[in-house]
DNA sequence: CTGAAAGCGCTTACAG
DNA sequence: CTGAAAGCGCTTACAG
């Protein structure tokens, strides 16, 4: 049996309907310029012939690629030390989204990778100089980030999945990202163990930037906030500030929370529910109260394997609108075009904080 | 400052060094037939221009888009029900070691994904059709997959990580595929635990096709193997059978690894070691006999995050090595070319079998 | 709504 | 070793 290979082109589909070539590439690109029987004509043609188009050809004619490019890590140093168990959950999760919304988009996901010691701008650069992709999809970018400035510079679109912490609003607002609400979610989950009874909910979380902070200026502040304030006004407390008590800061390592746990529990021993600012350190907790032959509600972030079958409470960021709304902010609601960044009219759907999902596992 | 976009093409690159397009052609892509000093001339102006080829113009051209495909899958679904806690991760490291590997050559890796309800041959097709792609890596095939059905009868190339099980020796010499020795490493932990004085080591593996096969039908009836195979040797055992009490078989969970850890320790209370077929089992052994509070050494398959948290020995894949040797297969030592299918001679290193490593957490 | 021409930026024959 | 021409398969003006 012969291969069905696309006939050799856009030719032999016009011949087929027996019209010319721009019209049948008009009904491929702009279907409303053709009347319908001779769209259906046309139809049949690439349907009999199998044709697809040759997607080299129409990006150098169209100079554009209807691809976007986004990094992939290793999770091979996760688990050693003192890391988590899988610590790039949320990475990959999506990645894969974003490559699924695209699909619907025919827009091709263009993979790169980038070690510590290796220059990422270079990286971008070749990309889209060599017109391989439209735009960008990058994650935690921070306010001297090498790539914002070239990507800003280069008017190449992109969008960045993660907020930038301790930075003015105005350079917050000077490029696209959407973030996860991170107090929305630690709140959620105090007010759980509140409802539940719980009256003495302490937080594990990460030593970050400042302690107690008012204003959020990491993940790890907007986290701590979350379970904080929302405690104080469960609590009714007048005073402004909650008891080191019922709180510890260290790394995001299981073992890390482990520690965190036992002072905890020492200092505090009425303690008898527990907010993590993740997974990792909610299992932390969880293993030292097994160890301990205890048990109380613990929760964590991201909703990952990990909580699943440790079986905690945990957040879940639903990272599949994440994507889906990335693609929105590139490409607009459908089509594969990417929207060349336009400093006049900023797309208003970006720097959208999107709530967390609380995934209660009681 | 102006944004140092590409230089509009090739042309202005070969008036500045003064010489005809088709030589700086050459230069980019056959650089053995320019002369040195031509060479030197034509690379100063590259550089000068900024100049980096339009590669839509040149797949059109040439007919090779220098890319693969390779599927990416969702983790969110790992950790439900009876999962293990990261159950992607060799599938995740395999993408990340082959975009690496690929970015090395020039080769774009596109990423593509299948949910269990869509089918997969078509969006092969797709890629295949529109160009986009010249080849795919695939993983875990089977005999009667209908990738391998439709990438054989149409000539494209690919190449297999995992070799298709209970197939003929025909069957499966009839296409590229790379595989692991898992025989080898469930071997070799076992021989660890001899060493280590340990003469009581049993197995927990997944139920498969055959238990207890002299030859390997499934991952799962190799990795049993290597263990028994070793162990009949060290014992110095005549009989070909290793008594039903050393082992257990169930699904790849925790719980279920709990559930054979219990049974095995009933029946076989001597029990001073444990090989098991996967880190997830690993896992709930360790966790069974921590319940316990006991401890023997334990070892699992993969070198995941988990074995490394959890601290138990493991087998390392070498996924770098693989993902290394998979493009050598597609695309040869070098270049970013990739041999199209020839029935008459056959790539030398396709069907190779790697043995993975042991890493000692004793 | 449809068509004939031009051209995107390269590489591939082929000629010298 | 280097050059002038052709052409890969589309989409984009533009004309009707």
């Amino acid at each position: 049996m012969r291969d069905n290979k696309p006939a050799s082109s856009i030719i032999s589909v016009a011949k087929e309907a027996g019209v010319s070539l721009q019209t049948v590439s008009n009904v491929l690109n702009f279907p409303e310029r053709v009347k319908p029987e001779t769209t259906e004509r046309v139809m049949q043609a690439i349907n009999k012939l199998n044709y697809t188009p040759n997607l080299s050809a129409r990006r150098l004619r169209s100079k554009k690629s209807a691809s976007i490019a986004v990094r992939v890590d290793s999770n091979a140093s996760a688990g050693s030390s003192s890391e988590g168990l899988y610590t790039g959950y949320i990475q990959d999760e999506f990645v894969y989204e974003v490559v699924k919304a695209a699909e619907v988009r025919d827009v091709k996901v263009i993979t790169y990778t980038c070690d510590p010691d290796e220059d990422e701008v270079k990286k971008l650069k070749k990309l889209v100089d060599s017109r391989d992709v439209d735009g960008f999809l990058l994650t935690s970018t921070v306010e001297d980030d090498p790539r914002l400035k070239y990507l800003i510079q280069s008017n190449v679109p992109f969008l960045s999945f993660g907020r930038p912490w301790a930075s003015s609003d105005e350079f917050a607002s000077s490029y696209p990202w959407i973030d996860i609400d991170g107090a929305s979610g630690t709140a959620d989950a105090t007010k759980l163990f509140w409802d539940l009874g719980h009256r003495n909910i302490g937080f594990i979380g990460w030593k970050t930037f400042s302690v107690q902070p008012t204003n959020p200026r990491s993940v790890g502040d907007d986290r701590f906030l979350g379970w904080s304030k929302s405690l104080l006004e469960l609590l009714n407390l007048k005073s402004k500030k909650i008891s080191t008590n019922f709180f510890e800061l260290g790394g995001e390592s299981i073992s890390s929370a482990r520690d965190s746990a036992r002072k905890l529990i020492a200092k505090f021993p009425e303690l008898d529910a527990l907010v993590c600012a993740s997974d990792t350190l909610a299992l932390g907790a969880q293993l030292e109260y097994r160890g301990l032959k205890k048990s109380i509600p613990i929760s964590g972030f991201d909703n990952s394997p990990t909580s699943k079958v440790f079986n905690f409470t945990s957040l879940d960021q639903n990272i599949p609108e994440i994507a889906a709304h990335a693609l929105v902010v590139l490409m607009g609601e459908s089509g594969n075009t990417v929207a060349k960044v336009n400093s006049s009219k900023k797309s208003e759907q970006a720097n959208l904080i999107f709530k967390p999902k609380l995934i209660s596992r009681i």
